[in-house]
DNA sequence: CGAAAATTTGACATGACTCAACTGGAGTGG
DNA sequence: CCACTCCAGTTGAGTCATGTCAAATTTTCG
């Protein structure tokens, strides 16, 4: 019925990773699942909008952002290849987002909406595991960064950004990179300049 | 067999704020968790230590921190009455911990300990749905803590602090607020008296 | 009540920002 | 494929937010 795909081994050992599914469970996700392709500065969610689905990155990579009243843009997750992508709060609420997400290089994804979530739930309860140990995941991410932003200087920020998402420097702009971390592009640039 | 005190009826509400428990589930879950008194300046969890529970606050206030190689406490989290407290990674992954557990008020907490969590999610898998629900609220939490953290002010974060723990500032010293805010207890004395 | 800790206040230091000018590379249209 | 534009990145000068240190004062708690 559904022939697997290499993408579609992609996002099962994602999810195998966490939790066993049985055949039929796998067929019934797959079946709830559509894959979708963004063009690059394309966006998945803009902000007042509300959030439909949660999305699994196959390939480029996805922000979640914030613009605040002067214009300028605070990045709080970048989503490459493997990672999960949403608004939780906007998402979980099915309210508002105050975030945007959009995509920073050539993008595919895999989509999940809100209601077939719900479905997914009641079917497979598994799933309720899934996605707690993800939540877990990202908290312990968040938790990490509050951390982070407490104690650190511009320039360790720097560094555990480049550990935290390995190669992603050379993939997108300074400005951005600099956006994730708090400061302007022309801080940034002194940090990069100055080791 | 367990008399429902005033106290069970505080966590049970908790729960059923997310999820419906029968009596069964209800019995079964009150014979997992036990209480537990903590002194002022008592701790729960000691970084090095494995986080082995999670607590549940009846009364008082938890704080979890780091302590950096200065000596200076960065707080990320408090947890005042009816709030969840645990280092999550430690406990999740049952592995040193990197933060800090104690009271700042002589405190009173339910425990649910790593092995009777494990099996309460076996016994009664919307425990899993609860904590997932629990996790997310957590990780949307922190993730508007970062994006403060990203374009606010120490002054905007400060009024952000105030809304989120209503009534704690009364209760808790400055240099506390100071260690959460990620500013020196001099300049957040600055920022108040000058309003 | 007394000692220790927390808070306030002031002078000075520094990390990070703003603004502006300059450079170079990427995207676009002819 | 060239020429043009425009945006990203660099560099330097001056500024602002926040930190450091130290002393004075108040509060907490044993």
């Amino acid at each position: 019925m559904y022939k697997l795909s290499k993408v579609h081994n992609l996002i099962l050992a994602n999810i195998a990773y966490h939790v066993t599914l049985g055949q039929a469970e796998k067929d019934y996700f797959l079946s709830v699942i559509s894959r979708k392709a963004i063009k690059r500065r394309g966006f998945l969610l803009k902000s007042g909008h509300v959030c439909k689905s949660l999305f699994y990155v196959l390939k480029g990579c996805l922000r979640v952002y914030h613009t605040d009243k002067d214009g300028i843009e605070h990045i709080l997750l970048f989503t490459p290849e493997d990672w999960w992508c949403v608004d939780l709060y906007s998402f979980h609420t099915q309210s508002p987002a105050s975030f945007n997400i959009d995509a920073l290089e050539d993008t595919e994804v895999f989509e999940l909406t809100f209601e077939h979530l719900e479905k997914l739930y009641e079917k497979v309860p598994k799933f309720e595991r899934f996605f707690r140990i993800l939540s877990q995941n990202g908290f312990i991410m968040h938790q990490e960064r509050v951390n982070s932003s407490l104690m650190d200087t511009a320039g360790e920020r720097y560094e555990q950004f480049q550990k935290r998402y390995p190669k992603l420097e050379q993939r997108i702009a300074q400005k951005q990179i600099a956006a994730y971390l708090g400061i302007t592009p022309v801080f940034l640039s002194m940090i990069r300049n100055k080791k």
